[in-house]
DNA sequence: CTAGGGTTAG
């Protein structure tokens, strides 16, 4: 009977099925396995989960692929926790749980990161045993690294009694999507050391914590693997490809995978190859690529939008992404949160503060924390005292607690010398609780990553790296520079905050490559935060004195800094 | 008392 439920079948087929099964009695058998099959087919294939309830009410003694059927469709439906519920109900009637039941309540569990249900169902698992079904024990890895937990996801893949390449797979992914990419890595080699052989899958994990880290070497490994094995007809290998080549910084070499692919480009290639180029400063490129995407007949969607005003706004085009952002609508595209914060960055960065001002105003969805900051970030910029007053207010009132917006409006008032209003904003400062984000960068050397976090004094030859600094700061004071203090807000003297400045991350990250290698290839730097204007200052000159490229990619974009001026010619 | 369930880029 089963034999006769394929997917393709009718309602109502399915339905005269079921008239069978109950006039010939079979319903009600304890076991019936075309009524499961009944079940699975009215949840699954005609989205009618309650008349598959109603149906298994009446059933007298529903068996564990019944309750199967069930939760396999709770899993979708608008509320996924309430197949927790059954489970509880199936467990209370002392219905036989199989790992199947376990693993459709964790995926439902899972869709709404409900956190104290899936603890309860690992608790089940354990005790009967499941940790033996590799599957199980994957989806509890991948569900542990969606709710953030990844030392328990770690902990439950190191205790799965069996593991396949899809476990690795998920504890990778889950690495690399939780901003964990240096354990993602070494992960990736532990399996390649016992012996599994990495699939599409587990090269975009890998792939993706390469981005993250800059880690050039490791990413041309993959590379190369992903050639022999021939995994580059898969798109989302090629357009990962691009995005590790692009976060790297390399621009030139991430073009030349997306010219030569031999699979057909989906939209997200696009999207990548216009967001790189948006990265590295280069806006006509990318509104070039733009064009190229609708000869192709391939329509943009809002992440499009996002790279190409993301690019001009890196490139110092407004009118033209001005003007992007108003044919959006017309393209069928709706501006969302982000583009609004897009348009402001544009038009604050070229001093229009009040049409930036007026822009959100004029939004039609709640203005977030990031607007607002963007726009302090432009007031900072042009010295405007009364609007950076009233933005600070907007950010006070939304409950910002980050140490950035202190600073910036600290800068406004420093600026006009107003430093009783420079006190204040102090004290409010020490009053609250804020939130300070800790810089850091990473570099490659050797093909190691090493990094480094302000102040840090836990590399080991910390020493050299702080001498280096200092002979640094001596010959650059020849060539006239003064240390940029205003990006500093502590109570401290000026010499303690020179050295607050002289210690951030990306500096200690360049000393370090300048004492361990001699040649003069680039050096490479990956940033958490936006450079500060002191390190912007200060990598120029080291770029010109010891005549070496350096190139940092900061939250948002790459600075090329070249004997002595960078990339984004001073616009960022 | 079939198998079914898990990992995926911008």
């Amino acid at each position: 009977m089963a034999s006769l439920l394929p997917k393709y079948t009718s309602l109502s087929h399915a339905k005269q099925l079921q008239a069978h099964l109950i006039t010939t009695g079979q319903f009600q058998f304890r076991i019936c396995p075309s009524r499961s099959k009944l079940l699975e087919l009215y949840t699954l294939s005609f989205d009618s989960l309650s008349f598959a309830i109603h149906t298994f009410c009446q059933i007298l003694t529903p068996s564990t692929n019944d309750w199967n059927a069930i939760l396999r469709g709770l899993i979708g439906s608008p509320a996924p926790t309430d197949a927790f519920l059954w489970y509880k109900t199936m467990i209370r009637g002392s219905y036989r749980v199989d790992a199947l039941t376990c693993s459709f309540v964790l995926k439902a569990c899972a869709r709404v990161l409900a956190f104290s249900e899936s603890i309860q169902l690992h608790s089940h698992i354990v005790r009967k045993g499941f940790l033996a079904d590799a599957l199980l024990g994957t989806t509890l890895v991948d569900l542990y690294a969606k709710v953030g937990d990844l030392d328990s996801a770690e902990r439950v893949f190191d205790e799965m009694v069996k593991r396949d390449i899809a476990s690795w797979n998920a504890l990778i992914s889950g690495f690399a999507q939780g901003s964990k990419p240096t354990e993602a890595l070494a992960l990736f080699k532990r399996m390649e050391i016992v012996g599994f052989k990495p699939n599409e899958i587990t090269v975009l994990g890998a792939l993706s914590a390469c981005s993250q880290l800059g880690a050039f070497k490791e990413g041309e490994k993959i590379r190369a693997y992903i050639r022999e094995e021939r995994l580059d007809m898969n798109v989302q290998v090629c357009n990962a490809v691009i995005d590790m080549y692009a976060k790297c910084g390399f621009a030139d070499k991430a073009y030349l995978v997306f010219e030569s692919m031999s699979c057909k480009k989906s939209l997200v290639t696009w999207n990548t190859m216009i967001m790189a180029f948006a990265m590295h400063g280069d806006g006509c490129k990318a509104l070039e690529l733009f064009e190229q995407m609708g000869q192709a007949e391939v329509d943009p969607d809002a992440v499009s939008y996002l790279a190409l005003l993301c690019a001009c706004n890196h490139a110092g085009l407004v009118e033209e992404g001005y003007g992007l952002f108003n044919s959006m609508e017309k393209s069928g595209v709706t501006p969302n949160v982000k583009h609004y914060g897009s348009v402001v960055d544009l038009l604050g960065r070229a001093g229009r503060l009040q049409e930036a001002y007026d822009v959100i105003n004029s939004m039609p969805m709640v203005p977030d924390l990031v607007l607002w900051q963007t726009l302090l970030g432009a007031c900072r910029t042009y010295a405007n005292v009364e609007m950076a007053e009233l933005v600070s207010q907007k950010l006070v009132e939304m409950g910002s607690n980050t140490d950035g917006d202190f600073v910036l409006l600290s800068n406004v008032y420093a600026a006009q010398k107003r430093w009783a209003d420079v006190g204040r904003v102090r004290n409010a400062m020490k009053s609250r609780d804020v939130k300070k984000v800790p810089g850091f960068s990473y570099v490659e050397e050797k093909g190691v990553i090493h990094k480094f976090c302000n102040g840090d004094k836990s590399h080991e030859s910390w020493r050299e790296i702080y001498a280096k600094l200092d002979e640094i700061r001596f010959r650059i004071k020849e060539y006239g520079y003064l240390a940029e203090t205003s990006f500093v807000l502590h109570d401290i003297g000026e010499e303690e905050k020179e050295n607050a400045l002289y210690h951030h991350s990306e500096k200690l990250a360049v000393a370090f490559v300048l004492i361990s290698t001699s040649t003069g290839t680039p050096i490479h730097v990956i940033k958490n935060l936006r450079i500060c204007g002191d390190c912007h200052a200060m990598i120029k000159l080291i770029s010109k004195i010891y005549d070496r490229e350096i190139i940092v990619r900061d939250r948002l974009r790459f600075h090329r800094f070249k004997q002595g001026s960078c990339s984004c010619r001073d616009y960022w």
